[in-house]
DNA sequence: CATGAATGAGATTTCATTCAT
DNA sequence: GATGAATGAAATCTCATTCAT
């Protein structure tokens, strides 16, 4: 299929552009060089993606909507309580799975790209959005800024996530990690976090 | 004063590179643009700096020795919360002070220039090491692992800082965050947070 | 033919390069310059060369190889005393036919970039050596240093061609003196210089 | 002596220009580099020079005028072979007891700075002139072109010094191989080399 | 679609030179 | 005389982007 071959070649793209400019930085990677390591012609690259600042955001577009895409189990449990456990687990194991991916996004985020972002994507994300309220309205979650929470939330999971990538551990060790520092996030919010939980 | 005029050079390129960076990025911001906006010759700058790399790093050094700065008052108090308190505290109230270093301080730590800092910079403060420490040992503080802890404790300040930058609030209702977000932290790795707190 | 045309520019770049190095030197010759004079763009010098100092060395390499290429006839002669003339001679022909690229063998010879050359360019050539092997086992050439031979005729050539450039001679005189020079060589290193010569 | 620490400043910024100039070529070395191996402040350098170019030529006079010193011993001897033997074996000598500046000469002869000299150093050393004329004269000396004979003889010595630079020997070798190299010199230009001579 | 040679604006960096002290 | 901080013109080199094939 010719779409398949295409869209092979504007994956290699992708594939290495993620990989370098991790490693060198979006201005210490050229151009050429994604293309070479992703074995097509230096003008290919523009064929696809029309600009190095394009590519980019469009890189960061691809992994954002992968990194959503494994929260979205039907099997998110019943509860709040559940429910936030099962997102922050989610998102947490995927960075874990995804450690390029991961830095790639803590440094789009922190860099000038981010105004270049369509508006759907500056905002939170929906899922914890709703879930922080329902929570927030039954008095399982203290009644704090839903923004607040979610930005909290937020950096404690890049925070672990750091933690847990510069400190090997083998699989038993990193589960219990884990599931240690969503305990931690949810003695932050909860009203009564002893309750409910584990 | 001699010493006064010479630095006065330095000081100004810190300064404009400092406001470019941040606002443009580091790839984004030339270093004639810097030199022409502290007010000097182009050549000045590779004179006291030798590198447009050096000079990021000189700066990243220069901005957290300001910040480790004003950390370090004597009145920090007695209890383990108490100095927990106060090193959180004076880190937030820098951060929202000096809003521009600190976005430097956030993309400084997510580019590639973290690999040419000199090793004693690489490492967490000493004085929040030694507070975790006995924090842990007299049963007041959770018994995980140190790093973790500050790793999460870092985390929670960068995110605080996000919250209460992009929230304008009056000066009552940011002290009152400031609190509230300390008192997120200290129940996240407190035995008993209720206890011995506020 | 393709190879032709792409060929055009990077020949463009050597001819402007050398006539420039050698009217400036090697410093007084901007990049630019040399791009401008063969009308190609800035960039295309660098696509090429990657380097001014690898344009310099290319062009090194490519002008010997020039030289080199011109000694090469079949009809060397039989003797040991004609092929040293005919070595001879034909190197001195080529000087004073491509006075410029003569004037940059010198020039690169006595500058830094030799260090830069691959290990084939620095040694002598094979021609020379094996018919001054051959003459000094067979009597006719004294039984001096191999090595101290070659250099004095090398430098012999040299100094015979900076005269013949510096005194104009019409080409009846020219090839007198062309016969004289060698003349002289063969006095230096023959037994019996006036037999077997002339 | 006043006078005499400010020469001391001349000197030892010419030394350092010499063995910097010799190893890393008039270009690669910055006047800076100059001034910090001769322990001068960067600008004492223009005090005494004016210009960059004109502390080359500078060098270049002083150090022809010191190999020129030592060809002018009273006991060159009472026969042109003997006068000529003497010219070219105190200039051999003087090139092996100062490689740098020999290097120096070399170096200087094939750049551009060779249009920056005073007439009176443009011209062919009058003590040659003198010798050759007379050997022509006198029927000893083959009746060549005097300019040609006196670029020959020139040449010869950097070949010769280049030799015996590059191939270690010990002094009686060395000694041998001096006067093995004037012997071909005079082969070259004498009428009779056999006799008169050794 | 895909290529990659060619481009040229612009970035970093160098360095001869000046001048106030 | 001697200094060395400061200069800024100019050089080398990079690289996003284009376009003829």
């Amino acid at each position: 299929m010719i779409s398949q071959s295409t869209n092979s070649k504007q994956t290699e793209i992708l594939q290495a552009a993620l990989k370098l400019f991790v490693e060198l930085g979006f201005h210490g990677t050229p151009t050429s060089l994604i293309a070479k390591q992703a074995g097509v012609a230096n003008g290919t690259l523009f064929h696809y993606y029309g600009t190095k600042d394009q590519l980019i955001v469009a890189l960061y577009m691809h992994i954002k909507k992968q990194m959503t895409g494994c929260m979205c189990g039907t099997d998110a449990g019943d509860t709040v309580a559940e429910q936030c456990r099962f997102f922050y687990t989610s998102a947490l194991r995927w960075g874990l799975d995804n450690p390029t991916a991961f830095r790639f996004l803590q440094q789009f985020m922190s860099s000038p790209y981010t105004g270049m972002l369509p508006p759907e994507y500056a905002s939170e994300s929906h899922a914890w959005l709703q879930v922080v309220h329902e929570g927030i309205s039954s008095g399982i979650i203290r009644p704090l800024p839903v923004e607040l929470i979610i930005q909290m939330i937020s950096s404690h999971l890049f925070g672990a996530s750091e933690y847990l990538l510069t400190h090997p551990a083998d699989d038993p060790q990193k589960e219990e990690l884990i599931q240690t520092t969503f305990d931690m996030v949810w003695r932050m919010i909860a009203n009564n976090p002893t309750n409910n939980n584990q």
